[in-house]
DNA sequence: AATGAATGAGGATTCATTCAT
DNA sequence: TATGAATGAATCCTCATTCAT
C-alpha cells in the first residue's frame, strides 16, 4: 500500500496546502503533519520545498507545452485562434488549483525560476494569437482575451453563477476580443 | 527636516521593498536597515508590520474611494463609464507599484483584513459599470475592462513600446468593452 | 549588570567549548544554554556560528601580528631570532585554549578563511627566522622550531612535569634548532 | 571483478573524502552517491560511520606496530634510532592521506577512541628513541624529533620543493635531534 | 549484496515582537 | 523619538541510522 504514492500524495497535499494559504505560509511541517509523515520523509522525495513545487508545476504545465505545440502545427486562421483559447479555457479549468495559486502567488513564484518559465508559456501562446507586428491594440486585444479567462476562473467568483454558464461567458467574451485583434490585423 | 518624516520614509521604504521582493520575503530587519534606523524603531511608529502594509493602502485607496463616490452622482451614461475607466486608468498609474504589489501578493492581502477591503472597493467599481442584474456576459464585460487595465499596468510589460502609447492601448480596448456591456443591457 | 558584557561572555563560553568538543561538534544551543540565554541572543551579537570564531581569532591574532611587525625592525641576529621565539612562546602560552583548537581543528579551519590567515601568520615568522633562499635544511629547522614549540605546548602534555620546567625545556630545543639555522646560512 | 571489493572501495572513497573535507563534514549520502550505491549499502559492510574511519586505521596503523615490534627487538643504539625515524620516514609517505587525515582532524579522533590508539602508539614509539627517565630535554628532543616529520610531511608543503629532497631533509633535521638527545643520556 | 522508504534528533538561522532606558 | 538587548517560535534542511524486502 505503501508503493510509491507518497511522492504523489506530498505533491496534492502541498498543492492544497499552497493554495490555501499560500507557499511561504505552508511550512513542511505542516505538510508532513496532514500525510502522518515527518518533515524528513519529504526530503526523501523531495530535494527541498521549492522541489517539490516545481514538480507540481511539471505535471501541470504538460497540457499547456502541447496546446502550444498544436496550435504551431494549424493554420492561423480565426478559427483556429478560437478553438485554442477553447481549449486553454478547459486546461485553466481542469488545473484551477493550480492556476489559481499561480494566479495569487505570483510574488514568489517570480523569484522561483518559475516565473521565466511561465512567462515564456504566455508568450508562446500570445503568438498564436496575434502576429508580433500586429498593432499595439490588438496585441493588447489578444492578451486580454487570455488574461480575462484567467480572471473569469478565479477572480470571478463574486458573480456567483453556475459555474459552467461563466465559463461560456468568459469564452465569449474571450471570443470577441480574438476576433477584433483578428480583423484588425 | 527629519521632523516626523520618519513615518512617511518608513512607508516608501516599506512599499519598495515589499513590490520588489514581496511582503513575505520583507523583514523589518531590512526596511530598518536601509532607513538607518533600528528594528524597535519601527514599533514606535507602527503596532506591526501589517500596521505598515495597512497605513500604506490607506493612504492609496482615497483616490478610488473618492472615484467611487463621484461615479455614485454621476448619471448611468456610456460616457459616464468612459470616464470612469479613464480615471481608474489614471489612479492605476499614479499608484503603480502599490496596485503592482497587490497583483503579485494576492495570497498575503487575502488574510490581511486587505482582502474584504480590496473585493468591495472593486465591486464598488463594478456596479458603477453594470447594474447587477445584467446578462451575465455583460457582467464579465464590465469586469474584463477593469481586469484588462490591471494587465495591461503590470503584465504586458513585455510589449516593450512607450509606456503612454501602451496606456492609451489599454484603455482604447477597455471602452470598447464597457461600451459593449452598455448596449447589451 | 548587561553592560555589553554579553559579546565577551559569548566568545569566552565559546571558545571553551570549541575547544574542548571541537568547533563542529559544539552547538549554538550549547553555547546559550550554558550562557542562559537564548539561541537568538547569540545572534544579536554575532551575525553567524563563523563569525564567533573569528571573533576570537582577531582578539588572539593580534599578539602575533605585534610580534611580527616588532621582529621586521629588529636586526636579523641570532640573539633577534631566540627572542621572537622567546616571545612567541609567551604568547602561545598566554592563549594557550585558542592555539590548542586550531591545532586539533585544523581541517574545520581550512575551509573558514582562517586557513589562509594562518598560512600567512606562519610564513611571517618564518620569514624572521631564515632568509628565503636559505638551504632546505635550514628552512626545515627554521620551521621546525616553530613546530616544536606548539608540539610542547599542547601535545607533549604526556611529560607530566611542571609546565613552567617544559617550557624552558621545549624553548631550549627550539633555540638550538634555529641556531643550528642560523649557522647554517 | 565487483566481487566483494565494495568494502574496499567505501573505505577508499571515504578516506579520500575524509581527508578533502574532514570527518564530521562527509556524510554518508556523499560517499553512496561518489559510489553509485544507497547509504544503506554502506551498512551492509560496517555497522557505523564511525566503523569505517577505524576499519582505515586499523589497516594503515598495522607498519606502525609492526615498525614498535621491530624496534623492540633492536640493540638501543644510536643507530637503531636512526633507523627506526628512517622507516617511519617510509610508513608516514606511504600512508600520507591517512596521516594527514589524523593530524587535520585531532578534536575528531580525540573522542572517537581513536585518541587513545594514538596516543599509545606514539608513546610506544617514543620509547624506542629515548629512556622514560632521560632528561627532560632529552625527551623533548625525541618527541620533536617524530613530530618533525609529521610538519615535515603536511604542514611544510609551503616549501615547494621536490618532495623526495624535502623529506631527506627532514629526516637529516630528525637524525640531529635524535643523535642530541642519544648523546644527552 | 543491496535498495527504498522512512525516522528522530538536531543543526544554523531568521523573524516579528517586547521592554527598559 | 529612538535604541540595545533579548526572546520564543518557527523555518528549512541534514544526518546517521533502521528495517522490511
Amino acid at each position: 500500500m505503501s508503493r510509491g504514492n507518497t511522492h504523489q500524495r506530498i505533491q496534492d497535499v502541498a498543492l492544497e496546502l499552497f493554495v490555501a494559504q499560500g507557499y511561504d505560509k505552508t511550512s513542511l511541517r505542516e505538510i508532513a503533519e496532514r500525510l502522518g509523515v515527518t518533515k524528513a520523509a519529504l526530503y526523501y522525495h523531495f530535494k527541498t520545498k521549492e522541489d517539490i513545487l516545481l514538480s507540481i508545476f511539471d505535471a501541470a504545465n504538460r497540457p499547456v507545452t502541447e496546446l502550444i505545440e498544436w496550435g504551431r502545427e494549424q493554420p492561423r486562421t480565426l478559427e483556429t485562434k478560437k478553438e485554442i483559447l477553447r481549449r486553454y479555457s478547459d486546461v485553466l479549468h481542469r488545473a484551477q488549483p493550480l492556476f489559481r495559486f499561480m494566479q495569487e502567488n505570483q510574488a514568489t513564484i517570480r523569484d522561483l525560476s518559475l516565473g521565466d518559465q511561465m512567462k515564456k508559456r504566455m508568450l508562446g501562446l500570445s503568438d498564436l494569437l496575434v502576429e508580433p507586428d500586429a498593432a499595439l491594440v490588438d496585441r493588447v486585444r489578444a492578451a486580454t482575451s487570455l488574461f480575462t479567462m484567467h480572471a473569469g476562473t478565479f477572480a470571478l467568483r463574486g458573480l456567483e453563477d453556475d459555474p459552467e454558464e461563466r465559463r461560456e461567458a468568459v469564452l465569449t467574451v474571450a471570443h470577441e476580443m480574438i476576433t477584433a485583434a483578428h480583423h484588425g490585423e
